[in-house]
This record gives structure tokens, sequence and C-alpha cells, in this order.
DNA sequence: TTGACATACTCAACAATTTGAGTATACCTT
DNA sequence: AAGGTATACTCAAATTGTTGAGTATGTCAA
């Protein structure tokens, strides 16, 4: 259930509401963590009947009303409970490569082109990475949640560099790898 | 479903049974698909209603009977109709880097324990690797499909060196980075 | 003025994954 | 002789994730 810690990590810093939660998730938490906003929604309900969260209604001028999430005391310990318990390497299923291990027995000519395909897809994620890393390199002096923000779109942009790398290694690979 | 069109993917090289296809997945697949025994012989079932997959009794001596599944033309057929969809990028979801988020609310020398241990763990993973990559290379003609094999394999490689990398960024940060 | 887009949330159905128990045999070590 | 490991498969429950419909209001551009 690292969902629900997950919000309780970003509702740490400021309290929001689910749908501006939702939002946080695709801007700044999306290279490590997804989801939509009716798991969000769902996960925070959860979360309130544990007593993790509580919600203050704020009615607005113009718009529908929202609920502000806030992280309560028993949240905190729950983050922090779970904070010191070790985590495992995250399963990875990659049907891309589930491609490359049936080319063989299908079709060459397709792989290339969806080697092709995705290697602009992560070209273009590390373009936007790049972008939010010189906004943050700009700031003369960082917050330390900005800055521990920034070691994970690190890690955002090793990941999209690294399959750009290795899609140009297989391309390079099937321009010289002889049929047989 | 790409479950279903991995084990078509194992089953185009060699009919197996269930249990071997999960070995095959533990030893060779697992650096981009990661499945559980009881996964993968409720898929077969399924498999076999949608005539993917046939399957043959095999009594074995001292042994339980096992069942050996063999892809069908329906089923390679299947394998050929979703070789050609394009494939998206595969959702992430790390709880170590939710845990950097959240380390400037709970504790920044547990990260540090945390980062040290996952660095150890992609290491193991990565010398594995390394070994395979080796066994490969001592091979004086692969075949083909040990050719695209070994392209997953050059993934997983990089995969790990590429975590590797990011602790040892991440670790070197928390050296310098001041308190604040 | 119509349609696209943004805000803000709820509910239901379905699909996929995880977890754990259960059944059975045989080999090998202590 | 007991315990661990390997072979080989089945069933069920709980959790998680996906998909899509539904409700409501406001702004902005064509």
């Amino acid at each position: 259930m690292a969902l629900s810690h997950t919000i309780l990590a970003v509702l740490s810093r400021e309290s929001l509401s689910g749908y501006d939660i939702s939002k946080r998730f695709e801007e700044s938490v999306s290279c490590y963590w997804q989801a939509s906003q009716q798991q969000i929604y769902r996960e925070l309900g959860k979360m309130e009947s544990q007593g993790w969260v509580t919600h203050e209604t704020v009615l607005q001028a113009g718009k529908p009303d929202k609920k502000i999430y806030s992280i309560t005391d028993v949240g905190h310990g729950e983050l922090a409970r779970w904070f010191v318990e070790p985590t495992e390497p995250t399963p990875i299923r990659e049907d891309l490569l589930v491609k490359v291990l049936a080319a063989p027995f299908v079709s060459i000519d397709s792989l290339r082109q969806e080697l092709q395909r995705r290697r602009q897809l992560h070209l273009e994620k590390l373009i936007d990475y790049q972008a939010m890393a010189a906004a943050y390199q700009a700031m003369p002096h960082p917050p330390k949640t900005e800055r521990f923000r920034y070691l994970t779109l690190r890690r955002g942009l090793r990941y999209e560099q690294d399959w750009i790398d290795w899609c140009d290694e297989v391309l390079d690979f099937l321009k010289q790898d002889s049929p047989e």
C-alpha cells in the first residue's frame, strides 16, 4: 500500500485537495509513481477512515466545493513506521523487452520500428525532465524539500537516458546482426 | 494482458510445463517480467480455453504428472497481432523514491542506510547478470534466439548499473548537503 | 453559441496481482 | 527418522489498478 505513503509524503509538505494531489502526481511524482484521480480519491477515503488524514470542506465561488486534506499525527507516525521498513526493488514488467524476446519468431522489422518509436518517447520525457532540472538549477537557494525532490528527478533523467542508450544499442545491433 | 504474451514468447522456443515456464521466468525473463507460479498456472488455463496453447499430460515415475504446454497456430497469430501494437513505457512505482521525497520530514539518516542496502542489492543483481553475459560471450556462434535474449539481458545490466550510479550520486549529495 | 478545457468529486464494474493454504511424491542430508 | 528442498499443480480471498459513466460550474476561443 505504498500509494497511501506517497500521498502522505506529498501532504507532509502542504495540505491539498484530492484534485491537487492528482496534479502534483502528474507534475512531479510521475517519474516514479503514477496514480489516477480515481485511485487517489479512493485512497484518501481509506486513509481518512484510518485517521491518517483529515479534511476540511472549502466552499468556492464559481467552482465546486473542495476537500482540503491534511496529514494527522497518526499519519505522520505511519509514514515514519513505513519509512524504516526495507524496500525491495520494484518488479519490472516491460512489454518492449518481451517483444525483443519474441522478435525472432515474429518480425525483426516491426521491432526496429517499435524501438524507434520508443526512443522518441523517452527522448521527449528526457527533454521535459531537463527543463525541470534547469528550473531547479536556476534557484539561488533551493529549500530542503526542493533539493530532495531534485534527487528524484535525477533518477527520472537517468532512467530516460538509459532507455535511449539501450534503444540505440539494440538498433545498432540489428543493423549488424546477420540473419540466420 | 501481456503476461500471456510473455508466455507465448517463451513457448515459441520450446514446449514446457507450467513449472518449467515459471523457472524460465526466474532465470532469464525476470529482469523485465516477473510472475509467480500461481499467475502462470492460471494464465495457462485461460490461454488454453482461448485456444492459444494446448497441453499433453506426461506421466512421470517418482514425480507428479506434468502438463507440457505448446503454442498453437492461433497462439502464434495472437502473438503476431500483439507484436505490432505500440507499447507504452511501463508506469513505474518506486518506494525508494517516495522515501527520498519524504526524507526531509522523517529521517535522512534512515534514508542513507536504505540507499546503501539498495545499492548492495543492485550490485548483487549486476554481478549475476555479468556472469550471464560472460556465459553468452563465451559461445562461439550463438543462435538467433540467444542473440535476442542477450539484448534483453543488456537492458537488465544497464538498469542495475544505473541504479547503483544513482545511489552513489545521492549518497554523495547527502554527504555534502548542509542541513537547513 | 457551441465546444473544448479546467475544476472537483462520486460510484460501479471489471481486470490483474498478491498472498497463503492445500495436495502429493521423492530425494538427500543430518 | 526427521527436516529441508525440489517437483508439480489447484483453489480462494483480499487488495490493487483500470475503465468509464455521472454530476456540476466556469472560462475562453472559434
